[in-house]
DNA sequence: GTAATTGCAAATGGTTTGCATGTAA
DNA sequence: TTACATGCAAACCATTTGCAATTAC
């Protein structure tokens, strides 16, 4: 994740999604999607406006949402929100066995992203059990990572 | 679930927190308490404001709110967000063990409980794994279910 | 030329808060 | 009697929308 290639898929994904739907590659959608691309992952829209603006800087607030949600029809971007602030913007995954989830601490607010296939496989189970047919899921565990766990044992010595 | 039994050991769950914090037992607390006990689980404030102001017509909007933000903090009432409108409140698990989530239909947004000792048990796991002391977690899963599958199978023929 | 796009400001929807009044203990 | 609780309206925050001006094709 982060290299060329997938930022290529990406880009082709969204412009044959653009050229599908009869959009326009302006400016502003390039700018943002660059900054979205080179910028950090779980990015707000107010983060990717600063961002988006140290290059044009006459770029909105409204266009960042437009164009996010753009973004996340064409599935390039995917969006979580980890239940404090705003909503949260990643790079997609590529495939459906490449799918991933958050560990997201309470304390620093760090995300981390896992991958498990038994839970893959058990949600599918369940689904079908019940007659479900999936289109997405979200499964977020919150808690204290590591680093916090630590800073809280020194604190208390 | 909703029986008797389950109401008291909430109801004193929620007596000893409020003693425990000096809050005081309101006509009006147990007027929504009541609503939430003996309403449908996945409950809006909204739908538990029409309810509460059957018994009470002067019950305000602040109040609910304040109300079951009370219920959440002192483990006797869990709220979900599923990606539409409001929040939703539903009666808490009586136990670790107990844990359930969610399947939820995107067409009727009808909602299904599943628990899963496998997916919690490989959580824990991640989590270990990665230094993580878990909290909580959230896990949903959003699609279509049986009964709009065969609605939408109907429509086509 | 014409339909899509943008920026702005205003509107929206859900939730929270300040404050004067009311009430449980 | 004195905190705590309530109702109301206003504030808040993230997000969406209407509209006139702009721009890509």
């Amino acid at each position: 994740m982060g290299d060329a290639t997938t930022h290529d898929l990406l880009q082709t994904r969204l412009d044959a999604y653009m050229a599908k739907k009869g959009l326009r590659s302006t400016g502003q959608r390039r700018t943002i999607a660059s900054a979205f691309f080179n910028g950090p992952s779980h990015i707000t829209i107010e983060e990717l406006l600063v961002r988006a603006r140290q290059e044009d800087s006459r770029i909105g607030y409204a266009t960042v949402y437009r164009t996010l949600k753009l973004f996340t029809e064409c599935g390039i971007a995917s969006e979580h929100n980890f239940g404090d602030g705003p909503t949260r913007f990643e790079l997609a995954d590529e495939g459906d066995d490449h799918h991933h989830d958050h560990l997201i601490c309470l304390e620093c607010r760090s995300i981390i992203e896992f991958h498990d296939e038994t839970i893959e496989t058990q949600q599918e189970k369940i689904a079908k059990r019940l007659g479900f047919e999936v289109t997405s899921h979200k499964h977020e565990i919150y808690g204290i990572c590591a680093n916090c766990q630590s800073a809280r044992a020194k604190k208390k010595r």
